[in-house]
DNA sequence: CTGACGCTTCGACAATCCTTGAATTGTCGT
DNA sequence: ACGACAATTCAAGGATTGTCGAAGCGTCAG
């Protein structure tokens, strides 16, 4: 993960309705949803939802594939735990009394 | 955290000057880094900093306060990883057997 | 083969963001 | 009080982004 691409992800995810797609996604989990089930979702034309998927897609956050005539889309797990280390590396510069400001316990899971 | 200030710290770090700047304000940690500094490493002129800091200011992702001339910014550790939880949250529907891909281990630490 | 469906691409307009020089405010040493 | 310094505010431009109707492409049922 370099700066470049960090910046393309966080520009994806600065929106209110790729957010909102993306964080559906997420919680969708690597079944994925529909093109036509996040829209209804989220209440959006087609082209303009459409223009949003892919700014994800291409930002690498999330992953297409068609079934049928339906196209699905899922998160890339990989990536998004990429970009949240990216943000927090060499944190403090690596004081381990700082450490726990940087990771604290209520992000191991969010049970 | 909702969704309206998550865009809004998403927005703030949609920037390669911006996430820059965030970046060496994360490794400094609590102790900051005045605007002077930040302006050096990054090679911009004040205005243009002055201007990208107010975003992150305003996006709540680092704080202000003055040392005599100098202002002195500073990351605010909560909102990082408020911004995070928010991001997971709800990650493949609370499955457990999904769980590791939402967080997993190489984030505990930025060692 | 035909019609219907799901999604994407195209196009044009409105709205927003980024940049930077010049002027301003606040602070310090003398 | 004065000059110097650190940072911010202001203003104007150029560039980028978001929106969505209409048209097009691929897929499936009959």
């Amino acid at each position: 993960m370099d700066a470049t691409s960090a910046v393309a992800a966080f520009a994806a995810l600065a929106h209110e309705h790729r957010l909102a797609a993306y964080r559906l996604l997420v919680e969708a989990g690597p079944d994925g949803l529909s093109a036509g089930a996040i829209a209804g979702q989220l209440g959006l034309p087609p082209s303009s939802l459409t223009f949003h998927l892919q700014q994800l897609l291409h930002a690498g956050l999330v992953s297409q594939r068609r079934a049928s005539r339906q196209i699905i889309y899922a998160m890339v797990a990989v990536a998004m735990n990429g970009l949240m280390a990216f943000l927090t590396e060499n944190c403090c510069g690596g004081q381990a009394s700082c450490a726990p400001a940087c990771a604290p316990a209520e992000l191991s899971l969010s049970a």
